[in-house]
DNA sequence: GTGGTCTAGACCACC
DNA sequence: GTGGTCTAGACCACG
C-alpha cells in the first residue's frame, strides 16, 4: 500500500497518514487481522518522526481500528465489520456528514446527485482500488 | 439562529462559527441576501474577541458563502444555490465524503444504510428544523 | 454612459466610481470638455451619499483628469491627451505595472502574450465601446 | 533581498510585503523552492508585528505564490512558471491592465509606447536586476 | 522552534 | 457605526 504525505498541506501529517490507512482498510488493501508495519519501519520509509507515527497509531488504537501488541506491533482488527449490524452512523460522523451535505446543498447539489456521489464512491471502494484514489489531502489552504 | 460555542473541541472558534452559519445557511435558517450580525454584536453576544468573528467572517466571504458591505455588514449572498446545475462535488468535498464513507463501512455500514442517512439529513434540511439538530460542536476531541 | 457600482467589493465607492469615469474618458465615451453631472445628480442617481460622489470628483480634479468649476460645475479637461508627447510613464503606473506584469509572468505569460493582451485592450478602447467592458470591481475578496 | 516598507503609504504593511515579495519571484531574486524567512524573522527584521507578516504570508499561501510547512517554515512554491502555457491573463489582472491602460492612454501615451514600456519592464525582470528597481511603494497617497 | 489561534485594545478609512 | 489594519503578548499543536 502506498502512502504519500503533503507536507504543504494544512492536516497534520499524523492525520494524513491516518486517513490513508483508514482508506486503506475500507478498501480492503489492509485486510483485518493484516499486521501493519512497526513503528520506526514506517517511519523510516516515510522519512517522517517515529513520534507522529506514533500518533498516528495511538490515535487509530483509540478509535479501534486497530490493535498494539507489545509483542507483534500493530494489526488491523479482526473483527471490525462485523461487530456491529445496526445502520446508525456515530454522532461525529452525523455531524460531519451533515455540515458536508449542507456546504454541497448550498454549492446546488440536491439529495440524488448526493446520493448517487455516495454510491460511486461506495462502488470505488469495494473494487479496492488506487485508480481516482490519491486521497491525501490536498487543500492547501490551512 | 442560536450559536453555541465548544471551548473544548479542537475546532478553532472561527471555525465552528464558520460550520454553525454554514449549516444555517443550508437548513434556510439563514436567507439568501439576509443580513448577519455585525462582528462587533456577534462578537458580544458570544464573548469572543471581534477579531476572531472578523476571521469566520472573511473564511466564508472567501468561499463565496456571504458578502461583505461596508455600509450594512454582512448578509448572505443572494444567488447561492441557483448558480450551478451541475451535479458534482467539489474535489475537497468529494475527498472528504470519501473520508467519510470509508469510517462508516468500516464501523459496518452498506451503500444503502448510508444513503438513507444522507436522505435523512437532506429532509431535516429542507425542513429547516432544529428539532433533532443538536448539531453543535460535541467533538471535545483536543 | 452606464455605471455599476458592487457594493460586496472591497474597492471603496469613491474609487469604483473614478475608475469608471476615468475609464469613460478614455474609451471616448466622455469627451474632452464634456460636462459632467453634478454631485447631486450623480449621487441620486447612483443611490450614494453625495459626500463620496465628492470625494471621486475631488480625486480626479486632484489627479488633473477633470476641472472643477463653481459655476458650471466639473467637466473632463480639455486639453487630456494632446498635452504631453513624452512616451513615459508617471512613476506610480509604471510601477503598477511592474507588479501586474510580475504576478503575469509568475501565472506564465512571456512577454509576447502581455503585449498581445495589451494589444487588443488599446483596440476596445480605441473603439469606446462597451461590449466587454463592464469594468466594475468584481474581486468580491476584500 | 531588501525590503523596505513605507509606513505612509495608503497600501497596508501586508500587502506592501507581499507586492515586495511576488516583485522578488518574478525578477528571480526569490527562487522557486527556495526558502522565505519564518515568520518571526521577518517581522523582526523589519520591526513589525508577527501578525502582520503571518497575514502576508497567508495571502501569499491563498494565492498559490508560496507553500507554508509546518516543519521548515514558508518556501516559494517550485512548479510556478511551468504550470500553465496558456496566454490568458486572469480576469482580475485584466481589469487591473485595462484601468492602468486607460490612465496611460489619458496621459498621452499611445498603444507602441506602452508596449515598449513593459517590454522593458520584462526585460529588466529577466535579468533579476536592481539597478533601476527601487521599485518600493512611492505612493505616499494615504 | 515553527506556524496557528486567540485576546485586548487601538487607530483609520469608508459611508 | 461599519469593517480593515496593526500592535503586543500569550498559549497551543505540530514535528
Amino acid at each position: 500500500m502506498i502512502i504519500t504525505l503533503d507536507p504543504d498541506s494544512s492536516t497534520p501529517f499524523y492525520e494524513q497518514l491516518r486517513n490513508q490507512i483508514v482508506l486503506g482498510i475500507a478498501t480492503g488493501q489492509l485486510e483485518p487481522g493484516e499486521k501493519l508495519p512497526t513503528v520506526r519501519q514506517l517511519a523510516e520509509e516515510l522519512s517522517m518522526n517515529p513520534m507522529t507515527v506514533n500518533k498516528a497509531y495511538a490515535l487509530m488504537k483509540q478509535e479501534g481500528f486497530i490493535a498494539i501488541d507489545r509483542r507483534h506491533g500493530a494489526k488491523v482488527k479482526p473483527q471490525l465489520k462485523a461487530s456491529q449490524e445496526r445502520k446508525e452512523l456515530p454522532p461525529r460522523l452525523e455531524q460531519e456528514l451533515q455540515l458536508l451535505i449542507a456546504e454541497a446543498s448550498i454549492h446546488g447539489m440536491d439529495r440524488e446527485g448526493f446520493q448517487e456521489a455516495c454510491g460511486r464512491i461506495f462502488a470505488r471502494m469495494a473494487g479496492g482500488i488506487d485508480q481516482d484514489t490519491d486521497s491525501t489531502e490536498h487543500q492547501t489552504d490551512g
